[in-house]
DNA sequence: GTTTGTTTTGAACATTTGTTCAGATATCCT
DNA sequence: AGGATATCTGAACAAATGTTCAAAACAAAC
């Protein structure tokens, strides 16, 4: 034996999938080459792939790796109150995308891009975190505390309006994601409250 | 004189941006070549150019006009009531939108492939479109009617959640476009209204 | 310091890209 | 019909694309 597995490669590899998630981001998928990650990584275009066997399953990978966080992330206690575990939802979920923003665009909007069988995969984890959210309401609405006509739809909706944050929101905009949080928070929970005039 | 001008222009013009529309919705801006642009309306390459000065005018030209028929198309009576006026914003968008899912893709994902100047362009139409929802909801705030912290991100989060219905509305689906209509007002005049029993 | 395997280079490949343009064709006006 | 012009073809251009691979450079184990 000599040199041993991965050398190098523990230091290329993540530099390579780094390269290719801002570019991804900033330009698309299709609009970036392999020579552009190569150059972003420095290195010659042939190195790339070493790491990856072709360009799509870069784009898969990173999708994959962020829906695998997304999910692993997030814990929720179905024992308490519908409500708190809402509001821990919202909270989550704004953070995790905040801290992601690359990534989360990617996700977004390179789904086209995913050969079918790569697409299926990757829809198949977004569909879980659509779950999560949705076991919430519905427990909410068993509860009374919660009042909406079909759950699959308010999902889709609360899910819609929190990822919107990451198209507009700046650091050093004029508020801070605290605020940000705090605001969501109210428009989320009145959306989906039993409007009668009884709770927060 | 002769031939006047726009004798075929005025067939083929149309169903060059008809193409176009089609193409980038599905593949992406930067996926789609003229060449197949050009196949899809049955015409060579080099016909297209009687047409479009580049492919980024191309682009430009579908962005834009969505965004003026968007703001041509929303009728807004400032003496009326707010909640009233919501209302009619909330089932205008849902429905100018559903009828135009490949121009509402393109106009939301194609934003960084448009050149700086195109850019400031059609931001400034997507900026006026979110001032008139601003303006009905600060309106609202004066009379009582609605509770926001802030207008401007309570505007953002309507339009985000009304816009992302077209991601996966689909017409032959569980529910027509009036339920959804319906279920989607209940939630916005929910989370913007003066909550009844309590406060943040 | 040699051996052994990993990693990178550098060049090559067949396609495809956006755009141009001279010449051919089609259409309209008189 | 004939002349004028609008529109389209077909070929060409240089540049860029994803991917492959022999050979070179490198790093660790002995």
């Amino acid at each position: 034996m000599a040199r041993t597995a991965g050398s190098h490669s523990d230091i290329t590899g993540p530099r390579v999938r780094a390269a290719a998630l801002k570019l991804f981001a900033r330009q698309g998928f299709a609009a970036v080459s392999m020579r552009e990650i190569a150059r972003e990584v420095g290195v010659q275009v042939g190195a790339l792939y070493n790491y990856t066997p072709d360009k799509q399953s870069l784009l898969f990978d990173l999708m994959k790796s962020h829906l695998d966080a997304l999910l692993a992330a997030f814990r929720d206690d179905a024992d308490a109150d519908p409500v708190a575990r809402l509001k821990h939802l919202v909270q989550f979920h704004i953070h995790f995308h905040h801290d992601r923003p690359d990534a989360v665009f990617i996700a977004y909007m390179e789904l086209r891009n995913l050969t079918p069988a790569n697409f299926a995969q990757i829809e198949t984890l977004r569909r879980a975190y659509e779950d999560r959210l949705e076991a919430i309401l519905r427990a909410g609405v068993i509860t009374g505390d919660f009042a909406v006509d079909d759950t699959k739809i308010a999902t889709r909706a609360v899910i819609a309006m929190l990822t919107g944050i990451n198209t507009w929101f700046r650091a050093d905009g004029r508020l801070s994601l605290d605020d940000v949080t705090a605001q969501y928070w109210q428009m989320v929970s009145k959306a989906v409250s039993a409007s009668d005039g009884s709770s927060p």
